[in-house]
RNA sequence: GCGGGUGUAGCUCAAUGGUAGAGCAAUAGCCUUCCAAGCUAAAGACGAGGGUUCGAUUCCCUUCACCCGCUCCA
């Protein structure tokens, strides 16, 4: 399938526009349309009701270690900006970065080192992105290949320093760029925000900067100590929450897939940790198996465990769920949903300042001054068993998935081309999005055959008693072969047929947009035909 | 942020330094008894800004967006 033809359709009926369009766009924003928004409401209200309001705490499902509880949250875009010192946003997501203009390399600011040196008379700065005995070996190596010098010759450079970070070189016109063969190709250092900032309060002094979240799972994880206090639930219990996040991601491409503005659908789940690894092995299947009840069935979807290399520095077990998106060379696969096991990683940061890994373990980053570099709340973010007597910091595993790449993945799964015979019996081609019936936008078109005999009154009678359970469609003009070639273009499941016998026997056809089998249902039992084939609504 | 490519109607494509055409789609109506048929009518575009020119959609510059390759991706 070729990705402009979808992209082509999603636009024509709907479904995606470019943000401020009439303004020339703005890159990396995307709108949802009026059938865009239904398709993403569904998946959003699918997940939701799968993982939260329709979860059974009395039962132990199949796979997880116990029964558990499943709660809601919805939390604000704009919180406290500690809590993103303390999350490790603030230090990972804000970094100076120096591109060189002949390699075309990107490096950061302070992962650059290297030395001064002087030979024939001149005296410039060595750079590298090795470290330590390795850094010192690869910069002698550079400045002898610079100075056009043999090994043999290395004593005729004078080193003038021990290590220095790029961040102590003020002018780069003597510097030599760690992937460079000339001076001073390195660009002055920029800012990278990958954080949207903005200012709370109407004067915009630095003392209100903010930030709009990243993810939405910080705002779980500061209100634990809440949900335990105002609620009943006990450990193992997840909370969920679905929303708007913001990243400034350096190079948004590929449709929606990497925008910047987006939205998650994210779980934590808070369990004793001699229980986090099945924990963790229950919500990658269990997640896993979702995507593939909503259709996503194929060899293009995969659960990928990470390698150990992979793995950020909070987690100590992460799988994706992938799918090999058509804009996507072949053989690569785009993330739709990560499944972390957090540890006590973000609780622990909450409570104690932000963590640094340290022996195989975590501790509090401090500062210059000795203290923690981000401190925390300082509140008591344990969780005591009343049973077991036992106080613990719960272990955490995320289910963190994109609204917005789920549904580029469902429309890039459901985009099918075939041939359907004409009125005159010739194949004709056609395009339909073969959706899932829970999440199409519409779920049956309801059309009279004919424009006469009283055929547009019955269709209308049966539009009006389905209208308040399903969204539906009615259509009434043009020729029935193309009202319905339109609705199988936006994935509409069932299309409702008024036709010459509806007035003899009370019956009306029932036609399915993948097979354009056709079959007779009794009017009144329209709404009970589409329940059986939709669900209950 | 770098390099390459592309911007004309909703889509596909024309033409032109001097009033921008077509097919399909969409809209209204007629006709139509099951898969985009037919007839009629009306509607719809040079991505944005600047420059050269009597005149720019066309030539030049800048910018924005999209696609491809780097780079980045907690």
């Amino acid at each position: 399938m070729e990705m402009e033809k979808l992209v082509s359709l999603c636009k024509r009926r709907g479904f995606l526009y470019q943000s401020s369009e009439i303004y020339g766009g703005l890159n990396g924003f995307w709108d949802y349309g009026p059938l865009g928004v239904e398709l993403k409401r569904n998946i959003k209200e699918a997940w939701w009701r799968d993982m939260v309001t329709s979860h059974d705490e009395l039962v132990v499902p199949s796979g997880a270690p116990c029964a558990y509880e499943m709660v809601g949250l919805d939390c604000t875009i704009i919180m406290h900006p500690q809590v993103w010192k303390c999350s490790g946003h603030y230090d990972v997501f804000h970094d100076f970065m120096v591109d060189c203009r002949q390699s075309k390399r990107r490096y950061r600011h302070d992962q650059v080192q290297g030395r001064w040196v002087s030979c024939q008379g001149r005296r410039i700065f060595v750079a590298t992105e090795a470290d330590g005995e390795e850094a010192l070996q690869d910069t002698q190596h550079k400045a002898l290949k610079f100075f056009n010098l043999r090994a043999k010759d290395a004593d005729r450079l004078a080193w003038e320093s021990d290590l220095l970070c790029l961040t102590e070189v003020k002018d780069f016109s003597a510097v030599l760029g760690p992937d460079a063969k000339e001076l001073g190709t390195l660009t002055e250092p920029r800012e990278y925000n990958l954080m949207f900032k903005t200012y709370v309060g109407a004067l915009s002094g630095e003392e209100g900067a903010a930030f709009l979240r990243p993810e939405t799972a910080q705002g779980i994880f500061v209100n634990f100590k809440n949900v335990l206090d105002s609620t009943r639930v006990a450990v193992p219990f997840g909370i969920a929450q679905i929303g708007k996040s913001f990243r400034n991601e350096i190079t948004p491409r590929y449709f929606t897939f990497r925008s910047r503005e987006f939205e998650q659908m994210e779980i934590e789940f808070f369990c004793h940790p001699s229980q986090s690894r099945a924990w963790y092995e229950y919500w990658r299947n269990r997640r896993y198996q979702w995507y593939l009840s909503l259709g996503l069935a194929g060899e293009r979807l995969r659960l990928r465990d990470h390698t150990p290399e992979e793995l950020s520095h909070y987690s100590c077990g992460t799988a994706d769920i992938e799918y090999a998106f058509p804009f996507l060379p072949p053989g690569k696969f785009g993330e739709l949903e990560g499944i972390a096991h957090r540890g006590d990683f973000d609780l622990r940061s909450h409570m104690e300042g932000k963590l640094v890994r340290q022996d195989g373990g975590y501790v509090v980053e401090l500062g210059p001054d000795g203290k923690p570099r981000h401190p925390g709340s300082g509140k008591d973010l344990t969780y005591f068993d009343d049973q077991t007597r036992e106080r613990y910091i719960p272990h955490v595993i995320e289910p963190s998935a994109g609204a917005d790449r789920a549904a580029l993945a469902f429309l890039c799964e459901a985009y099918q081309e075939d041939q359907v015979p004409d009125e005159h019996g010739n194949p004709r081609d056609r395009v339909f999005l073969r959706l899932h019936p829970r999440l199409a936008p519409i779920k049956a078109a309801v059309f009279p055959l004919v424009r006469k005999d009283g055929m547009p009154e019955a269709a209308q009678r049966i539009y009006r008693s389905l209208k308040p359970h399903f969204n539906v469609f009615y259509d009434e003009k043009g020729a029935v072969g193309r009202r319905y070639a339109r609705q199988d273009e936006v994935g509409t499941p069932y299309c409702i047929t008024v036709d010459g016998q509806t007035a003899l026997d009370g019956t009306v056809t029932f036609r399915d947009r993948d097979t354009l089998r056709q079959w007779r249902v009794r009017a009144d039992d329209c709404l009970g035909e589409l329940r059986r084939l939709v669900g209950v609504s």
